[in-house]
DNA sequence: CGTCGTGTTGAACGAAATCAACCATCGTGG
DNA sequence: CCACGATGGTTGATTTCGTTCAACACGACG
Protein backbone atom coordinates (compact mmCIF):
# COMPACT_ATOMS: atom_id res chain seq x y z
CA UNK A 1 0.00 0.00 0.00
CA UNK A 2 1.70 3.52 -1.09
CA UNK A 3 1.65 6.04 1.73
CA UNK A 4 0.63 9.49 1.25
CA UNK A 5 1.40 12.52 2.99
CA UNK A 6 -1.97 13.63 4.80
CA UNK A 7 -2.85 16.78 4.31
CA UNK A 8 -2.03 18.50 8.26
CA UNK A 9 0.70 20.45 7.43
CA UNK A 10 3.31 20.55 9.82
CA UNK A 11 1.87 17.85 11.85
CA UNK A 12 3.06 14.96 9.81
CA UNK A 13 6.23 12.79 9.97
CA UNK A 14 6.98 10.13 7.20
CA UNK A 15 6.77 6.52 8.31
CA UNK A 16 10.51 6.56 8.81
CA UNK A 17 10.30 8.95 11.52
CA UNK A 18 7.28 7.65 13.04
CA UNK A 19 8.27 5.86 16.80
CA UNK A 20 7.48 2.27 16.09
CA UNK A 21 4.83 0.78 18.10
CA UNK A 22 6.75 -1.72 19.86
CA UNK A 23 7.26 1.55 22.37
CA UNK A 24 4.30 2.76 22.22
CA UNK A 25 3.05 3.85 25.74
CA UNK A 26 -0.67 2.62 24.73
CA UNK A 27 0.12 -0.27 22.59
CA UNK A 28 -1.10 -3.24 24.67
CA UNK A 29 -4.39 -1.00 25.76
CA UNK A 30 -5.26 0.99 22.46
CA UNK A 31 -7.40 -0.43 19.02
CA UNK A 32 -4.20 -2.29 18.35
CA UNK A 33 -4.29 -4.34 21.35
CA UNK A 34 -5.07 -7.56 19.63
CA UNK A 35 -3.01 -7.33 16.54
CA UNK A 36 -0.07 -9.48 15.47
CA UNK A 37 3.64 -8.94 13.92
CA UNK A 38 1.53 -8.60 10.06
CA UNK A 39 -1.42 -6.62 11.23
CA UNK A 40 0.65 -4.03 13.43
CA UNK A 41 2.99 -3.33 10.01
CA UNK A 42 0.32 -2.54 8.01
CA UNK A 43 -1.20 0.02 10.78
CA UNK A 44 2.23 0.91 11.00
CA UNK A 45 2.28 2.06 7.22
CA UNK A 46 -1.18 4.13 7.60
CA UNK A 47 -0.74 5.53 10.27
CA UNK A 48 0.77 9.48 11.32
CA UNK A 49 0.89 11.26 14.44
CA UNK A 50 -1.38 14.49 15.11
CA UNK A 51 -0.21 16.74 18.18
CA UNK A 52 -3.51 19.13 19.54
CA UNK A 53 -2.82 21.89 21.95
CA UNK A 54 -5.32 22.60 25.06
CA UNK A 55 -8.46 24.09 23.70
CA UNK A 56 -8.29 23.06 19.97
CA UNK A 57 -11.11 21.79 18.19
CA UNK A 58 -10.09 18.25 16.77
CA UNK A 59 -13.82 17.76 15.39
CA UNK A 60 -17.09 19.73 15.03
CA UNK A 61 -20.36 17.69 15.50
CA UNK A 62 -21.86 17.12 11.78
CA UNK A 63 -19.02 17.88 9.86
CA UNK A 64 -16.76 15.57 7.79
CA UNK A 65 -14.31 13.96 9.73
CA UNK A 66 -12.11 11.87 7.47
CA UNK A 67 -9.89 10.17 10.19
CA UNK A 68 -10.03 7.93 13.22
CA UNK A 69 -7.66 8.01 16.56
CA UNK A 70 -6.41 6.54 19.28
CA UNK A 71 -5.39 9.15 21.97
CA UNK A 72 -1.16 8.49 22.99
CA UNK A 73 -1.59 11.15 25.20
CA UNK A 74 -3.92 13.93 26.92
CA UNK A 75 -7.36 14.01 27.66
CA UNK A 76 -10.15 15.37 24.71
CA UNK A 77 -13.89 15.65 25.73
CA UNK A 78 -16.82 14.81 23.30
CA UNK A 79 -19.62 17.44 23.82
CA UNK A 80 -23.09 17.73 22.91
CA UNK A 81 -25.03 21.10 23.04
CA UNK A 82 -28.65 21.97 22.77
CA UNK A 83 -29.33 24.93 20.14
CA UNK A 84 -29.87 27.82 23.31
CA UNK A 85 -26.42 26.98 24.46
CA UNK A 86 -26.27 24.31 27.08
CA UNK A 87 -23.63 22.03 26.41
CA UNK A 88 -23.11 18.33 28.16
CA UNK A 89 -20.17 16.37 28.32
CA UNK A 90 -21.04 12.87 26.81
CA UNK A 91 -17.27 11.14 26.62
CA UNK A 92 -14.16 12.12 28.09
CA UNK A 93 -11.26 10.64 26.07
CA UNK A 94 -7.85 9.36 27.66
CA UNK A 95 -5.03 7.54 26.98
CA UNK A 96 -5.53 4.62 24.50
CA UNK A 97 -9.23 5.18 24.16
CA UNK A 98 -10.41 5.20 20.63
CA UNK A 99 -11.95 8.34 18.57
CA UNK A 100 -14.27 8.10 15.43
CA UNK A 101 -16.76 6.14 14.12
CA UNK A 102 -15.89 3.74 11.55
CA UNK A 103 -18.55 3.60 9.24
CA UNK A 104 -19.61 7.33 10.01
CA UNK A 105 -18.40 10.17 7.49
CA UNK A 106 -18.99 12.96 10.15
CA UNK A 107 -18.18 13.59 13.43
CA UNK A 108 -21.06 12.46 15.94
CA UNK A 109 -20.08 15.60 18.75
CA UNK A 110 -17.77 17.96 19.01
CA UNK A 111 -14.04 16.94 20.09
CA UNK A 112 -12.09 19.26 22.20
CA UNK A 113 -8.69 18.57 23.45
CA UNK A 114 -8.86 19.47 27.15
CA UNK A 115 -5.10 19.26 27.71
CA UNK A 116 -1.78 19.15 24.89
CA UNK A 117 -2.48 16.14 23.13
CA UNK A 118 -0.77 13.24 21.08
CA UNK A 119 -2.99 11.54 18.53
CA UNK A 120 -2.10 8.23 16.60
CA UNK A 121 -4.35 8.90 13.48
CA UNK A 122 -5.70 6.53 10.61
CA UNK A 123 -7.26 7.65 7.78
CA UNK A 124 -11.01 6.39 8.07
CA UNK A 125 -11.45 4.92 4.64
CA UNK A 126 -8.05 2.73 4.48
CA UNK A 127 -9.08 1.87 8.19
CA UNK A 128 -12.59 0.07 7.25
CA UNK A 129 -10.70 -1.69 4.87
CA UNK A 130 -8.49 -3.32 7.36
CA UNK A 131 -11.17 -3.19 9.78
CA UNK A 132 -13.63 -5.62 7.47
CA UNK A 133 -10.18 -8.04 6.88
CA UNK A 134 -8.98 -8.20 10.29
CA UNK A 135 -11.26 -9.93 12.74
CA UNK A 136 -8.85 -8.91 15.62
CA UNK A 137 -9.06 -5.11 14.78
CA UNK A 138 -12.80 -5.84 14.76
CA UNK A 139 -13.46 -7.52 17.52
CA UNK A 140 -11.09 -5.18 19.71
CA UNK A 141 -12.91 -2.25 18.88
CA UNK A 142 -16.66 -4.18 19.72
CA UNK A 143 -14.99 -4.54 23.09
CA UNK A 144 -13.56 -0.88 23.24
CA UNK A 145 -17.31 0.07 22.45
CA UNK A 146 -18.99 -2.51 25.39
CA UNK A 147 -16.59 -1.05 27.55
CA UNK A 148 -16.91 2.79 27.02
CA UNK A 149 -20.93 1.55 26.96
CA UNK A 150 -21.06 0.41 30.45
CA UNK A 151 -18.98 3.64 31.73
CA UNK A 152 -22.01 5.84 29.76
CA UNK A 153 -24.16 3.52 31.54
CA UNK A 154 -22.25 4.14 34.59
CA UNK A 155 -21.69 8.54 33.84
CA UNK A 156 -26.05 8.35 33.26
CA UNK A 157 -26.57 7.23 37.31
CA UNK A 158 -24.62 9.68 37.77
CA UNK A 159 -26.55 12.48 35.96
CA UNK A 160 -30.00 11.00 37.35
CA UNK A 161 -29.22 10.54 40.80
CA UNK A 162 -26.10 11.59 43.05
CA UNK A 163 -25.92 14.70 44.37
CA UNK A 164 -23.70 17.63 43.46
CA UNK A 165 -21.12 16.22 45.95
CA UNK A 166 -21.49 13.14 44.82
CA UNK A 167 -20.85 13.72 41.44
CA UNK A 168 -17.48 15.62 42.19
CA UNK A 169 -16.43 12.88 44.51
CA UNK A 170 -17.06 10.01 41.48
CA UNK A 171 -15.21 12.38 39.34
CA UNK A 172 -11.93 12.01 41.30
CA UNK A 173 -12.54 8.30 41.83
CA UNK A 174 -13.22 7.93 38.13
CA UNK A 175 -10.28 9.98 37.05
CA UNK A 176 -8.15 7.98 39.85
CA UNK A 177 -9.62 4.64 38.28
CA UNK A 178 -8.28 5.42 34.86
CA UNK A 179 -4.72 5.46 36.18
CA UNK A 180 -4.82 9.39 35.88
CA UNK A 181 -3.17 9.14 39.43
CA UNK A 182 -0.10 10.67 39.61
CA UNK A 183 1.41 7.76 42.33
CA UNK A 184 -0.37 4.95 41.38
CA UNK A 185 -2.93 3.83 44.16
CA UNK A 186 -0.37 2.18 46.90
CA UNK A 187 -2.91 1.26 49.23
CA UNK A 188 -3.86 3.44 52.89
CA UNK A 189 -1.25 5.73 50.42
CA UNK A 190 -2.27 9.24 50.11
CA UNK A 191 -3.49 9.21 46.84
CA UNK A 192 -2.87 12.43 43.92
CA UNK A 193 -3.83 13.44 40.70
CA UNK A 194 -4.32 16.52 38.59
CA UNK A 195 -7.61 17.27 37.23
CA UNK A 196 -7.45 17.47 33.33
CA UNK A 197 -10.15 19.41 33.06
CA UNK A 198 -11.62 23.37 33.82
CA UNK A 199 -14.06 23.92 36.42
CA UNK A 200 -16.40 24.49 33.93
CA UNK A 201 -15.26 21.55 31.86
CA UNK A 202 -16.19 19.43 34.90
CA UNK A 203 -19.49 20.86 35.72
CA UNK A 204 -20.29 19.92 31.84
CA UNK A 205 -19.02 16.52 32.37
CA UNK A 206 -21.40 16.41 35.57
CA UNK A 207 -24.36 18.24 34.89
CA UNK A 208 -23.91 21.16 37.45
CA UNK A 209 -22.79 24.82 36.78
CA UNK A 210 -19.13 25.51 37.48
CA UNK A 211 -19.90 27.67 40.42
CA UNK A 212 -21.23 24.57 41.97
CA UNK A 213 -18.18 22.78 40.94
CA UNK A 214 -16.13 24.83 42.61
CA UNK A 215 -18.58 25.11 46.18
CA UNK A 216 -18.49 21.70 46.48
CA UNK A 217 -14.74 21.19 45.59
CA UNK A 218 -14.38 23.87 48.38
CA UNK A 219 -16.42 21.61 50.71
CA UNK A 220 -14.87 18.21 50.19
CA UNK A 221 -11.89 20.29 51.08
CA UNK A 222 -13.10 22.21 54.35
CA UNK A 223 -14.10 18.36 54.99
CA UNK A 224 -10.69 16.89 54.85
CA UNK A 225 -11.69 14.09 52.10
CA UNK A 226 -8.90 15.99 49.72
CA UNK A 227 -6.49 18.43 49.61
CA UNK A 228 -6.10 21.73 46.91
CA UNK A 229 -2.47 22.64 46.02
CA UNK A 230 -2.94 25.28 43.15
CA UNK A 231 -6.47 24.60 40.91
CA UNK A 232 -5.75 21.52 39.37
CA UNK A 233 -3.83 19.35 42.16
CA UNK A 234 -5.49 17.28 44.28
CA UNK A 235 -4.52 15.08 47.06
CA UNK A 236 -6.66 12.84 48.76
CA UNK A 237 -5.48 11.15 51.90
CA UNK A 238 -8.15 8.45 52.32
CA UNK A 239 -9.20 7.12 49.18
CA UNK A 240 -11.89 4.87 51.15
CA UNK A 241 -12.89 8.55 52.40
CA UNK A 242 -13.47 9.32 48.46
CA UNK A 243 -15.19 6.24 47.82
CA UNK A 244 -17.76 6.67 50.49
CA UNK A 245 -18.71 9.88 49.32
CA UNK A 246 -18.91 8.95 45.81
CA UNK A 247 -22.15 7.39 46.54
CA UNK A 248 -20.98 3.76 45.85
CA UNK A 249 -21.68 2.91 42.36
CA UNK A 250 -21.07 -1.20 41.10
CA UNK A 251 -17.43 -1.33 41.22
CA UNK A 252 -17.09 -0.05 44.98
CA UNK A 253 -19.13 -2.80 45.81
CA UNK A 254 -17.06 -5.07 42.95
CA UNK A 255 -13.86 -4.01 44.64
CA UNK B 1 -24.71 -29.44 16.83
CA UNK B 2 -26.57 -31.23 19.37
CA UNK B 3 -29.50 -29.29 20.83
CA UNK B 4 -30.27 -29.96 24.50
CA UNK B 5 -33.71 -28.37 26.10
CA UNK B 6 -32.71 -25.05 28.17
CA UNK B 7 -33.57 -25.72 31.60
CA UNK B 8 -36.66 -22.70 31.57
CA UNK B 9 -39.69 -25.24 32.73
CA UNK B 10 -42.63 -24.63 30.50
CA UNK B 11 -41.10 -21.64 28.40
CA UNK B 12 -39.65 -24.54 25.90
CA UNK B 13 -40.48 -25.60 22.27
CA UNK B 14 -38.36 -27.75 20.67
CA UNK B 15 -36.54 -26.56 17.31
CA UNK B 16 -39.06 -28.07 14.82
CA UNK B 17 -42.28 -26.28 16.68
CA UNK B 18 -40.73 -22.73 16.46
CA UNK B 19 -41.05 -20.17 14.37
CA UNK B 20 -38.72 -20.01 11.97
CA UNK B 21 -36.30 -17.29 11.32
CA UNK B 22 -37.92 -16.10 7.76
CA UNK B 23 -41.19 -14.94 9.46
CA UNK B 24 -39.79 -12.92 12.35
CA UNK B 25 -40.87 -9.54 12.85
CA UNK B 26 -37.47 -8.31 14.35
CA UNK B 27 -35.34 -10.49 10.97
CA UNK B 28 -33.56 -7.67 9.17
CA UNK B 29 -33.01 -5.51 12.51
CA UNK B 30 -31.56 -7.94 14.96
CA UNK B 31 -28.45 -8.98 15.50
CA UNK B 32 -28.85 -11.81 13.24
CA UNK B 33 -29.70 -8.98 9.94
CA UNK B 34 -26.83 -9.41 7.86
CA UNK B 35 -27.15 -13.29 8.41
CA UNK B 36 -27.15 -15.52 5.42
CA UNK B 37 -29.27 -18.39 4.58
CA UNK B 38 -26.54 -21.14 6.24
CA UNK B 39 -25.73 -18.87 9.26
CA UNK B 40 -29.31 -18.66 9.96
CA UNK B 41 -29.65 -22.47 10.19
CA UNK B 42 -26.90 -22.40 12.41
CA UNK B 43 -28.84 -20.20 15.13
CA UNK B 44 -32.11 -21.67 14.45
CA UNK B 45 -30.90 -24.61 15.54
CA UNK B 46 -29.65 -23.06 18.52
CA UNK B 47 -32.47 -20.51 19.57
CA UNK B 48 -34.92 -20.52 21.96
CA UNK B 49 -38.11 -19.03 22.86
CA UNK B 50 -39.13 -17.28 26.21
CA UNK B 51 -41.79 -15.22 27.24
CA UNK B 52 -42.05 -12.90 30.45
CA UNK B 53 -44.19 -10.88 32.07
CA UNK B 54 -44.71 -7.45 33.04
CA UNK B 55 -42.47 -7.16 36.06
CA UNK B 56 -40.36 -10.23 35.80
CA UNK B 57 -37.16 -9.77 36.28
CA UNK B 58 -35.14 -11.40 33.30
CA UNK B 59 -31.90 -11.05 35.17
CA UNK B 60 -30.04 -9.79 38.48
CA UNK B 61 -27.28 -7.40 38.18
CA UNK B 62 -24.68 -9.43 39.36
CA UNK B 63 -25.64 -12.68 38.74
CA UNK B 64 -24.84 -15.36 36.57
CA UNK B 65 -26.74 -15.02 33.31
CA UNK B 66 -25.98 -17.61 30.85
CA UNK B 67 -27.93 -16.38 27.32
CA UNK B 68 -28.04 -13.70 25.61
CA UNK B 69 -30.74 -12.23 23.93
CA UNK B 70 -32.88 -10.69 20.83
CA UNK B 71 -35.67 -9.13 22.17
CA UNK B 72 -38.99 -10.18 19.56
CA UNK B 73 -41.76 -7.95 21.15
CA UNK B 74 -42.34 -5.82 23.95
CA UNK B 75 -40.28 -3.81 26.02
CA UNK B 76 -37.77 -4.29 28.77
CA UNK B 77 -35.60 -1.98 31.10
CA UNK B 78 -31.97 -1.82 32.39
CA UNK B 79 -31.67 -0.45 35.80
CA UNK B 80 -28.71 0.35 38.40
CA UNK B 81 -29.25 1.62 41.82
CA UNK B 82 -27.37 2.74 44.25
CA UNK B 83 -27.02 1.44 47.86
CA UNK B 84 -29.45 3.39 49.20
CA UNK B 85 -32.19 2.77 46.70
CA UNK B 86 -32.06 5.38 44.33
CA UNK B 87 -32.45 4.14 40.90
CA UNK B 88 -31.81 5.05 37.37
CA UNK B 89 -32.67 3.23 34.31
CA UNK B 90 -29.57 3.03 31.88
CA UNK B 91 -31.12 0.93 28.72
CA UNK B 92 -34.53 0.66 27.07
CA UNK B 93 -34.97 -2.53 25.44
CA UNK B 94 -37.47 -2.40 22.72
CA UNK B 95 -38.09 -5.13 19.47
CA UNK B 96 -34.96 -5.89 17.86
CA UNK B 97 -32.69 -4.87 20.82
CA UNK B 98 -30.09 -7.36 22.05
CA UNK B 99 -29.67 -8.38 25.58
CA UNK B 100 -26.73 -9.66 27.59
CA UNK B 101 -22.85 -8.91 26.88
CA UNK B 102 -20.95 -11.66 25.05
CA UNK B 103 -17.45 -12.68 26.75
CA UNK B 104 -19.11 -11.80 30.39
CA UNK B 105 -20.79 -14.35 32.59
CA UNK B 106 -23.13 -11.91 34.79
CA UNK B 107 -25.69 -9.47 34.26
CA UNK B 108 -24.11 -6.05 34.46
CA UNK B 109 -27.58 -4.74 34.85
CA UNK B 110 -30.79 -5.56 36.41
CA UNK B 111 -33.12 -6.49 33.50
CA UNK B 112 -36.65 -6.42 34.11
CA UNK B 113 -39.60 -6.78 31.47
CA UNK B 114 -41.99 -3.62 31.77
CA UNK B 115 -44.36 -5.17 29.38
CA UNK B 116 -45.00 -8.64 28.65
CA UNK B 117 -42.54 -9.32 26.12
CA UNK B 118 -40.94 -12.50 24.01
CA UNK B 119 -37.23 -13.04 23.62
CA UNK B 120 -35.39 -14.83 21.26
CA UNK B 121 -32.26 -16.53 23.17
CA UNK B 122 -29.26 -18.26 22.69
CA UNK B 123 -27.36 -19.74 25.06
CA UNK B 124 -24.23 -18.00 26.13
CA UNK B 125 -20.93 -20.09 25.54
CA UNK B 126 -22.87 -21.27 21.82
CA UNK B 127 -23.15 -18.06 20.90
CA UNK B 128 -20.06 -16.99 21.76
CA UNK B 129 -18.81 -19.41 19.51
CA UNK B 130 -20.58 -18.50 16.54
CA UNK B 131 -19.48 -15.03 17.11
CA UNK B 132 -15.58 -15.64 16.90
CA UNK B 133 -16.30 -17.58 13.68
CA UNK B 134 -18.75 -15.54 11.62
CA UNK B 135 -17.27 -11.93 11.17
CA UNK B 136 -21.06 -10.68 9.81
CA UNK B 137 -22.31 -11.16 13.31
CA UNK B 138 -19.41 -9.47 14.90
CA UNK B 139 -19.86 -6.36 12.79
CA UNK B 140 -23.36 -6.77 13.11
CA UNK B 141 -23.28 -6.66 17.23
CA UNK B 142 -20.64 -3.94 16.81
CA UNK B 143 -22.81 -1.67 14.70
CA UNK B 144 -25.40 -2.17 17.25
CA UNK B 145 -23.26 -1.47 20.08
CA UNK B 146 -22.01 2.05 18.64
CA UNK B 147 -25.81 2.55 17.82
CA UNK B 148 -26.61 1.82 21.75
CA UNK B 149 -23.67 4.11 22.31
CA UNK B 150 -24.84 7.49 20.87
CA UNK B 151 -28.27 6.58 22.27
CA UNK B 152 -26.97 6.22 25.70
CA UNK B 153 -25.09 9.66 24.95
CA UNK B 154 -27.82 11.43 23.81
CA UNK B 155 -29.62 10.39 26.76
CA UNK B 156 -26.38 11.49 29.04
CA UNK B 157 -27.06 15.14 27.23
CA UNK B 158 -31.42 14.86 28.67
CA UNK B 159 -30.17 13.46 32.08
CA UNK B 160 -27.47 16.43 32.52
CA UNK B 161 -29.31 19.82 30.93
CA UNK B 162 -32.80 19.12 30.47
CA UNK B 163 -35.83 20.41 32.32
CA UNK B 164 -38.69 17.75 33.63
CA UNK B 165 -40.81 19.10 30.70
CA UNK B 166 -38.04 19.03 28.09
CA UNK B 167 -37.55 15.45 29.77
CA UNK B 168 -41.12 14.05 29.43
CA UNK B 169 -41.35 15.58 25.87
CA UNK B 170 -38.17 13.97 24.71
CA UNK B 171 -39.30 10.64 25.86
CA UNK B 172 -42.33 11.00 23.78
CA UNK B 173 -40.30 11.39 20.82
CA UNK B 174 -37.63 8.69 21.45
CA UNK B 175 -40.20 6.73 21.90
CA UNK B 176 -42.03 8.01 18.51
CA UNK B 177 -38.96 7.73 16.34
CA UNK B 178 -38.31 4.40 17.71
CA UNK B 179 -41.46 3.21 16.19
CA UNK B 180 -43.48 2.75 19.37
CA UNK B 181 -46.09 5.01 17.72
CA UNK B 182 -49.51 3.09 17.29
CA UNK B 183 -49.99 4.97 14.28
CA UNK B 184 -46.91 5.15 12.14
CA UNK B 185 -46.56 9.21 12.00
CA UNK B 186 -48.03 10.13 8.74
CA UNK B 187 -46.88 13.74 8.00
CA UNK B 188 -49.63 16.47 9.69
CA UNK B 189 -51.31 13.71 10.94
CA UNK B 190 -52.10 13.64 14.70
CA UNK B 191 -49.26 10.36 16.26
CA UNK B 192 -50.54 8.10 19.01
CA UNK B 193 -48.62 6.10 21.14
CA UNK B 194 -48.80 3.87 24.15
CA UNK B 195 -46.77 4.36 26.86
CA UNK B 196 -44.81 1.57 28.33
CA UNK B 197 -43.85 2.18 31.38
CA UNK B 198 -45.30 3.56 34.34
CA UNK B 199 -44.91 6.87 35.86
CA UNK B 200 -42.44 5.27 38.39
CA UNK B 201 -40.32 3.35 35.40
CA UNK B 202 -40.31 6.84 33.61
CA UNK B 203 -38.73 8.78 36.47
CA UNK B 204 -36.39 6.40 36.86
CA UNK B 205 -35.73 6.74 33.58
CA UNK B 206 -35.71 10.44 33.15
CA UNK B 207 -33.98 11.01 36.32
CA UNK B 208 -36.68 12.75 38.16
CA UNK B 209 -39.26 11.50 40.81
CA UNK B 210 -42.89 10.32 39.95
CA UNK B 211 -44.51 13.46 41.03
CA UNK B 212 -43.05 15.59 38.98
CA UNK B 213 -43.39 12.80 35.63
CA UNK B 214 -46.99 13.17 36.60
CA UNK B 215 -47.12 16.93 37.26
CA UNK B 216 -45.37 17.25 33.92
CA UNK B 217 -47.63 15.12 31.78
CA UNK B 218 -50.42 16.69 33.45
CA UNK B 219 -49.33 20.00 32.34
CA UNK B 220 -48.51 19.13 28.37
CA UNK B 221 -51.98 17.88 28.54
CA UNK B 222 -52.99 21.64 29.86
CA UNK B 223 -51.19 23.10 27.28
CA UNK B 224 -52.31 20.95 24.27
CA UNK B 225 -49.42 19.13 23.11
CA UNK B 226 -50.75 15.81 23.90
CA UNK B 227 -53.89 14.09 24.76
CA UNK B 228 -54.29 11.54 27.01
CA UNK B 229 -56.63 8.32 26.90
CA UNK B 230 -56.57 6.66 29.76
CA UNK B 231 -53.41 6.70 31.38
CA UNK B 232 -51.02 4.84 28.78
CA UNK B 233 -52.31 5.92 25.84
CA UNK B 234 -50.81 9.15 24.29
CA UNK B 235 -52.20 11.42 20.89
CA UNK B 236 -49.79 14.02 20.02
CA UNK B 237 -51.81 16.16 17.42
CA UNK B 238 -48.59 18.35 16.36
CA UNK B 239 -45.38 16.44 16.06
CA UNK B 240 -43.63 19.37 15.45
CA UNK B 241 -44.86 20.99 18.63
CA UNK B 242 -43.83 18.00 20.92
CA UNK B 243 -40.49 18.30 18.95
CA UNK B 244 -40.12 21.94 19.87
CA UNK B 245 -40.76 20.85 23.51
CA UNK B 246 -38.29 18.72 23.74
CA UNK B 247 -35.55 20.71 23.76
CA UNK B 248 -34.20 19.76 20.50
CA UNK B 249 -31.50 17.48 20.00
CA UNK B 250 -29.23 16.01 18.14
CA UNK B 251 -31.45 14.95 15.25
CA UNK B 252 -34.31 17.09 15.48
CA UNK B 253 -31.08 19.66 13.94
CA UNK B 254 -30.75 16.95 11.36
CA UNK B 255 -33.92 15.84 10.88
C1' DC C 1 -0.32 48.58 34.58
C1' DG C 2 -4.67 47.05 32.79
C1' DT C 3 -6.96 43.14 30.98
C1' DC C 4 -8.30 38.49 30.25
C1' DG C 5 -8.99 33.83 31.71
C1' DT C 6 -9.97 31.05 35.55
C1' DG C 7 -11.62 30.32 40.00
C1' DT C 8 -14.03 31.45 44.55
C1' DT C 9 -17.67 33.10 47.33
C1' DG C 10 -22.12 35.42 48.67
C1' DA C 11 -27.22 36.38 48.30
C1' DA C 12 -31.56 35.56 46.17
C1' DC C 13 -34.30 32.69 43.48
C1' DG C 14 -36.59 28.76 41.45
C1' DA C 15 -37.34 24.00 39.74
C1' DA C 16 -37.84 19.76 41.34
C1' DA C 17 -37.94 16.86 45.55
C1' DT C 18 -40.35 15.62 49.54
C1' DC C 19 -44.23 14.82 52.37
C1' DA C 20 -48.96 13.96 52.31
C1' DA C 21 -53.72 13.45 50.97
C1' DC C 22 -56.67 11.62 47.82
C1' DC C 23 -58.76 9.13 43.55
C1' DA C 24 -59.62 5.22 40.19
C1' DT C 25 -59.27 0.62 38.82
C1' DC C 26 -58.94 -4.10 39.57
C1' DG C 27 -58.83 -8.60 41.53
C1' DT C 28 -60.08 -11.37 45.61
C1' DG C 29 -62.28 -13.57 49.19
C1' DG C 30 -65.98 -13.36 52.62
C1' DC D 1 -72.49 -8.95 45.59
C1' DC D 2 -69.73 -5.91 47.95
C1' DA D 3 -66.05 -4.64 51.12
C1' DC D 4 -61.20 -4.79 50.98
C1' DG D 5 -56.59 -3.91 49.95
C1' DA D 6 -53.22 -3.31 46.42
C1' DT D 7 -51.46 -0.87 42.63
C1' DG D 8 -50.89 3.10 39.93
C1' DG D 9 -51.84 7.85 39.33
C1' DT D 10 -52.92 12.90 40.48
C1' DT D 11 -52.56 17.02 43.02
C1' DG D 12 -51.34 20.30 46.87
C1' DA D 13 -48.08 22.45 50.41
C1' DT D 14 -43.56 22.95 51.77
C1' DT D 15 -38.63 22.47 51.58
C1' DT D 16 -34.20 21.99 49.59
C1' DC D 17 -30.55 21.80 46.52
C1' DG D 18 -28.55 23.73 42.83
C1' DT D 19 -28.87 27.75 39.76
C1' DT D 20 -28.46 32.49 38.75
C1' DC D 21 -26.68 36.93 39.30
C1' DA D 22 -23.00 39.43 41.06
C1' DA D 23 -18.75 40.79 43.20
C1' DC D 24 -14.15 39.81 43.86
C1' DA D 25 -9.31 37.30 43.83
C1' DC D 26 -5.33 35.74 41.46
C1' DG D 27 -1.88 34.93 37.98
C1' DA D 28 -0.32 35.38 33.14
C1' DC D 29 0.74 38.27 29.60
C1' DG D 30 1.04 42.09 26.34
Amino acid sequence: MQVKAPIFAGQVRYPDDLPSCDQCPIRDRAICAHCEADDLTRLEATKYYRRCEAGQVIALMGEPMDFVASVVDGVASLTQTLEDGRTQMVGLLLPSDFLGRPGRDCAGYTVTAATSMQLCCFRRKPFEVMLACNPRLTTRLLEMTLDELDAAREWMLLLGRKTAREKIASFLVILARRGAAVNFARPGQSLSLSLPLTREAMADYLGLTLETVSRQISALRRDGVIRLSGNRDVDVPDYARLLAESGGDRDSARA
